[in-house]
DNA sequence: ACTAGCATGTAACCAGTTACATGATTAA
DNA sequence: TTAATCATGTAACTGGTTACATGCTAGT
């Protein structure tokens, strides 16, 4: 399970960047708002909230609201802890950022890296969707090769799970075709007007993506697995 | 991570029930024809076979070429080992095939159930259908409410993240769809032919899938990972 | 003779979950 | 006053991988 904390790492700098805020809350967030990996438990969050404090990424902030601070002065209360990015984690976020290693082409970790597009400069985002693109495409290969291999042996139920399977990967194939087509389009249309974003906490303009009609639908790859019931969340029982 | 390896138990049943094989097959197997599930390596295979064989659903054959029964008949020779089904085995995994409990639609497990459709009564293919369809559901309801009520706070990526994954679910509800729709046509259709399936070793008739063109894409969910680069599978370096 | 792939195994390790402990706040 | 949800933590466990050890067999 190779890595799979780099991802919370990424995430929670990510999600710290653009505001100050406590574990509870973060952990929600990463559940909903990028509702794309599967949750991570308290049991993992808040030793890598420590970790990335003990880095020097974040500091522990009493609770910003009146009371608490008040009540946190006051003998062994346990206050709510807000974490905020320092300047080093902030530098050290726009580092992870700028990187491109054949991981980011990953499932979990390429879902987690276009939930930060928002901040990313455009041509990392050209790399990543296109290394991304290309890994589903090696994917496919292979995929085509072992159904070739096997085909004749395979009773239809198989074959049409393997049919469903690559169908899968063609499609995002081509979402990815058309968000790279959007993110070229976008380079050559607004080529000067880029100085005009960067204003609220987005850098990074989030020049034209693919209209699509309604509000529908999407997202990276399909939840591994929907939120799974966490007990931690849910002390029912 | 819940019970993955009453996965691979079910499907080293399910393969072995076709035909008996050594652990190294059983997981090439694993992999490629059935390339749903992110591979589980050896570490865990063996094992998972030895308790197997514990529990008297297997047996440990030496392997069936006439050279290795010679061979293992000499001094320490270390023979392959072929494992078969045995009748308690093959009563266990029929059992195991008319379960459906609602694990049966989480996204791997619901890829293995599938895999062996063939060999699924119908009804039970039904059941378990109409589960991961509403499974699915379930988890659209909840994008969509969630999409709801954060959609103005997010940026224009995070949605189309979101939009994407959605997307990908919906469609997996309409191939369900088709399933279950062909499923009952099945049912009409052939009402009476039905004991004339059971040739070979691949019960429960398989009663016309929706006809795709070419012999293109497909699989249950796109897998979690296109099987990792298993160092055991790739012993270079 | 050598490499690559077949084949089986295991012990050490580790990431991440479970289950638990604690307590504050808000709504019924 | 009770239940639910917010909120933070940790120790124990465990599923599964990694890395290693071993040796056969076929192709070059």
């Amino acid at each position: 399970m190779s890595r799979r904390s780099g991802i919370l790492e990424f995430a929670v700098l990510g999600l710290l960047r653009e505001a100050p805020m406590h574990g509870y809350e973060l952990r929600k967030r990463l559940n909903t708002s990028l509702g794309i990996f599967r949750a991570f438990s308290y049991g993992t969050l808040y030793p890598c909230l420590k970790t990335l404090v003990a880095n020097g990424w974040l500091i522990e902030e009493p609770g910003n609201a009146p009371e608490d601070a008040l009540a946190a002065s006051l003998a062994g209360r346990r206050a709510k802890i807000v974490y905020r990015l320092t300047a080093e984690g902030k530098e050290h976020f726009e580092e992870l950022l700028s990187h491109t290693g054949p991981d980011s082409w990953e499932d979990e970790h390429f879902a987690a890296r276009f939930a930060f597009f928002g901040q990313t400069e455009r041509e990392v985002r050209m790399r990543v969707l296109e290394g991304r693109r290309s890994r589903l495409e090696e994917r496919l290969e292979k995929m085509r090769a072992s159904l070739a291999r096997t085909r004749e042996r395979l009773d239809d139920y198989t074959l049409e799970l393997q049919r469903h399977g690559m169908e899968s990967v063609e499609r995002e194939v081509r979402w990815l075709n058309e968000l790279i087509e959007s993110e070229r389009a976008g380079r050559d249309q607004r080529s000067s007007s880029e100085s005009t974003a960067q204003q609220d906490n987005t850098p990074g303009a989030t020049g034209g993506l693919p209209r699509h009609k309604g509000a529908e639908s999407s997202g990276g790859t399909p939840p591994d697995d929907s939120t799974p019931p966490d007990p931690s969340d849910d002390p029912a029982k």
